[in-house]
RNA sequence: GAGAAGCUAGCUCAGUCGGUAGAGCAACUGCCUUUUAAGCAGUGGGUCCCGGGUUCGAUUCCCGGGCUUCUCACCA
């Protein structure tokens, strides 16, 4: 960067430099603060009047408008600003030489009094300034009235390459990281309240299974093998269930090596919850008070503003046959259908009729899911269970009895979008292995994505495992959905990005 | 992986029907000691994403490449 400085850059290094000269450290080993700015407001500001008190507090400076020589500037820390004054009446001669040199972007200490100005704005009257950190690449230079910003940083690339830079200069951002926080938080107590036991499993696995996905591969250099990132924990918490913890749930990342996409990061968060003498409406009850605890906790409030939508949590959710979903938004009994031995030929020929593209499903249920995805999940807003899913998309979910293509499995369903997938947990050995064998079958007639074999879990299996209610949300949507957010990006602080030749 | 759009000053954006570019903010200089998208006057700042072609001349037209965004595909 220093050779190529620009001459902004080059005006911040020769302001260093003379602070420099006069033994002035801008970058001193520390600074402590009697308040945060937050409690300055709420201590020394009330709605009206004002209590004038010494306070020594700390932040960047996001705002600077010197006049005459006086200076009025904004300085922000993590919850909140305020507007310092300071002039070389109120200073001192080597704090006026920091004032003087000082740039948007600075980290600043200041000690002084808080007052009102003329225009009753919440003030402090610096009395020491001293600087913390000297910002030496300036940030974009956003202006705010009224809440409303001017010259936004709106270069989405900047944003998500320089998030340091975005966290500072867009409030949305910080808001949105805040509250994913709060989210994540809020998750974790609802669950250990539930009596759930938050474990950690394999991040690296000699099989990625429990999803249907590509794995990214990674090498141990001692053991001289290759391993895969989880696509999915499930596998390995089940096996926790057998051996004999009921209650546990795991929140961290999957790895898929897929597209990238608005709704698709190759790294995401999952939480899952396993509980054993329960099963897949357990699960359902569990998901709906979740998101109407997390809501509450986070929003206080159960209506959700989504885009255009108000979407409302407020239980019970509808719950909805895939098959009848299916049925309702296309006209076609599919359900009959199967009965009558639908070929691939003829699933194929109805996709047609309903212009739905299907030119890559090579099974029946990849055609169905092509029309599920088409006709119905676009219109699926509201909270609502889907529930009854094919058997052959699901090997690891129990079969409903009696019934020869249908499991009992859920996935929740808001603002068009999945949010999770459950089940009642397959946990019959035999079965299990005949439905890997059967992911297998699928495969080698040429199904897009299929689940590997798991033999351990296999041998877990025939150890025993209760009967299992299972769930997994996709935490990263939750918070789209919670922040009002259209790009998965904007709710994961590092999005992954290809790197670029320098510069910038 | 496919299609569409974008890439011009530190930021937000104009513009050039082909003659090497402008505004606002920011920076710098001067004035201004209760301003707040501060104000007034002046100054400086650009390999117009990269490479090639056409042309007397390309930031502009053509071809190739890069990166991003959006849509679709795969998936959650």
């Amino acid at each position: 960067m220093s050779e190529e400085a620009s001459e902004l850059i080059k005006k911040r290094y020769e302001k260093l430099q003379k602070l420099r000269q006069h033994s002035i450290d801008p970058y001193p080993n520390r600074f402590f603060k009697t308040h945060d700015i937050k409690r300055i407001k709420e201590a020394f500001f009330p709605q009206q009047g004002l209590v004038v008190g010494h306070v020594k507090t700390a932040g960047r400076v996001v705002s600077h408008r010197p006049m005459g020589k006086a200076v009025f500037f904004v300085i922000q820390d993590e919850a909140d600003k305020i507007q310092i004054y300071a002039s070389n009446e109120t200073l001192n001669e080597i704090d006026f030489l920091v004032l003087q040199n000082l740039d948007l972007g600075d980290i600043v200490g200041v000690e002084g009094e808080t007052f009102r100005t003329r225009t009753q704005e919440p003030s402090i009257r610096a009395h020491k300034l001293t600087l913390l950190a000297k910002n030496l690449s300036p940030l974009p230079v956003v202006k705010e009235k009224e809440g409303v910003l001017y010259d936004a940083l709106s270069d989405v690339e900047f944003r998500y390459r320089k998030r340091y830079v975005d966290l500072i200069v867009t409030p949305k951002t910080r808001h949105d990281f805040k509250l994913r926080s709060s989210v994540v938080q809020a998750i974790r107590q609802f669950m250990q309240e539930e009596g759930f036991m938050e474990v950690e499993t394999p991040m690296m696995q000699l099989v990625a299974s429990g999803a249907a996905a590509k794995p990214f591969i990674t090498h141990h250099n001692a053991l001289d093998m290759d391993l895969y990132l989880r696509i999915a924990p499930e596998l390995y918490l089940k096996r926790l269930i057998v051996g004999g913890f009921e209650k546990v749930f795991e929140l961290n990342r999957n790895f898929r090596n897929e597209g990238i996409s608005t709704k698709h990061n190759p790294e995401f968060t999952m939480m899952e919850a396993y509980q054993a003498y329960a099963d897949y409406e357990t699960m359902m009850d569990l998901t709906q008070r979740l998101f109407v605890f997390v809501a509450d906790k986070v929003l206080g409030t159960q209506k959700i503003t989504y885009g255009e939508h108000i979407i409302d949590l407020t239980p019970p959710w509808p719950r909805k046959n895939y098959l009848d979903l299916l049925h309702e938004y296309s006209g076609i009994d599919f359900k009959q259908k199967l009965q009558e031995k639908l070929s691939l030929e003829e699933a194929k020929e109805l996709a047609r009729k309903l212009q739905v593209p299907h030119h890559e499903a090579q099974t029946i249920w990849e055609v169905l899911d092509e029309v599920f995805s088409h006709l119905v999940e676009p219109k699926l807003i509201q909270p609502v269970f889907v529930q009854n899913y094919p058997k052959a998309m699901s090997p690891l979910a129990k079969s409903i009895p009696g019934d020869e293509f249908l499991v009992e499995r859920f996935e929740p369903y808001i603002a068009g979008r999945e949010m999770g997938n459950a089940f009642t947990e397959l946990n019959d050995p035999e079965e299990q292995l005949r439905r890997f064998e059967e992911q297998l079958r699928q495969r080698e007639q040429g199904a897009r994505e299929t689940m590997e074999l798991d033999e351990d879990f296999i041998e877990a299996l025939k150890v025993g495992m209760p009967p299992t209610g299972g769930l997994g949300l996709g935490i990263d949507r939750m918070v789209m959905l919670f922040t009002n957010n259209h790009s998965i990006k904007d709710v994961i602080l590092f999005p992954l990005l290809r790197p670029r030749e320098s510069k910038k």
